[in-house]
DNA sequence: CGAAAATATGACGAATCAATGACAGATCAC
DNA sequence: GTGATCTGTCATTGATTCGTCATATTTTCG
């Protein structure tokens, strides 16, 4: 899911802007001065920046300055103002891209999309898998739930990826005995025991799980 | 020397754009088909391409796919059109940036710049791998935090390094093992030893490792 | 309905795991 | 050669995790 913060003072074009883009599927962060979206961006960093050029306080120039110090992030400028003087005062100050006001939301949107394929091809990403609002990311031993880390034990890891690579298929428990565990042997009550702890942390009602499900006299599978 | 490759039906604006552009330092290939320009790119690659959409033959569109097809080079787009729809598609089709007919000579490389600085940092001349205040440039053997250089052991270079190369993938101490000790023996224990030395030198504050942390029960990991 | 089977859950001691400080041998720089 | 630094081993400590069991709860089916 891609984040863009966008930093604009005048609040309709914020909020309209705001709004436009979450149709195009984006999660977006508002701040309607410098100061704060430099804090914002630093608390909960956005994968794009856009912001504008006239800013109170700190203006739009610095604040590309200082978004660059700290990192690699793609901006995108938004201004009223077209000579080229700014463009390339802004391009200079560290920017991506420079689009003129009033901007066609579908032509921001490419712009972003085509800095996005830029950046990302220099940070490969790594794979996930995708349940709904459950994330798991097997070789960074990350799991994630509405966005939020999870801790899992090795256990609970091992067996949520034995179940997710397997998403879908019922695993008996004697499957799950022989794959999260190295041995085959052990009491199949123990596979019971670790779902319930897994449960407990991926689930949002462990009682009625969504994910993890019981197919009663089989195992348990994944839910897609 | 960074060189452009110009591709452009119109003799006169394909000369003036080549004379600015050598005015600003480029070297500059030309061709007026998009044959011809990915046959030249083909041969001798240039590190930009500038292209105009209405061309004889293969049009603009068509030429930018072909060159995403064979390779990462920043593709600027230049039309006379500025209609939000052709702006979309030359960007889907991979263009890094549109620019309008007629352009500002400044602008335009200006632009090619921004471009230019955000290829690098895909492929750094120096490779410099960031996480966040701390930066690794392995050819260098040169590890900062907060811009402030450190003393690395060669034991703990070469363990950053490796936990850098997988960056956000779980190391397991095994594996690192294998990788920074040559030979796969000795003990685990070996591992924690020197992680914990190193968080003592690139964490602020080790207790509570920002970077280098632990994945209870797989391994260690390099956090983005 | 009521019994039986299957599954869920809470508790607890044993086992495992990671962090750290100490130390002796190895290596390096001078 | 000598002192300083680095490396690998070990033991200790505190915290987490594991597996087992006993006890609920749910589901199935006669």
């Amino acid at each position: 899911m891609p984040t863009v913060l966008v930093i604009e003072d005048d609040d309709r074009i914020r909020l309209s802007l705001a709004l436009a883009l979450e149709d195009e599927g984006y999660t977006v962060h508002e701040a309607s001065t410098a100061e704060e979206g430099l804090i914002n961006q630093r608390k909960d960093p956005a994968d794009t920046v856009l912001v504008d050029l006239m800013l109170p306080g700190i203006d739009g120039f610095e604040c590309i300055r200082e978004l660059r110090r700290t990192g690699e992030v793609p901006i995108v400028v938004i201004s009223a103002r077209s000579d080229t003087h700014d463009i390339v005062a802004a391009l200079e100050a560290g920017a991506d891209d420079y689009v003129v006001k009033p901007v066609a939301v579908k032509e921001l949107s490419a712009r972003l999309r085509a800095l996005r394929r830029r950046a990302r091809a220099a940070a490969p990403a790594v794979p996930t898998l995708i349940f709904g609002d459950l994330e798991i990311r097997p070789e960074a031993g990350e799991v994630t739930v509405h966005g939020r880390p999870v801790a899992l034990t090795r256990t609970e890891f091992r067996l949520l990826c034995e179940l997710a690579d397997h998403a879908g298929r019922v695993l008996s428990r004697q499957q799950l005995l022989e794959r999260v565990w190295d041995y085959g042997a052990g009491d199949e009550r123990l596979v019971d025991v670790h779902v319930g702890r897994l449960r407990q942390k991926i689930e949002d009602n462990p009682a009625s799980p969504e994910h993890l499900v019981t197919v009663r006299g089989l195992g348990y599978k994944l839910q897609r």
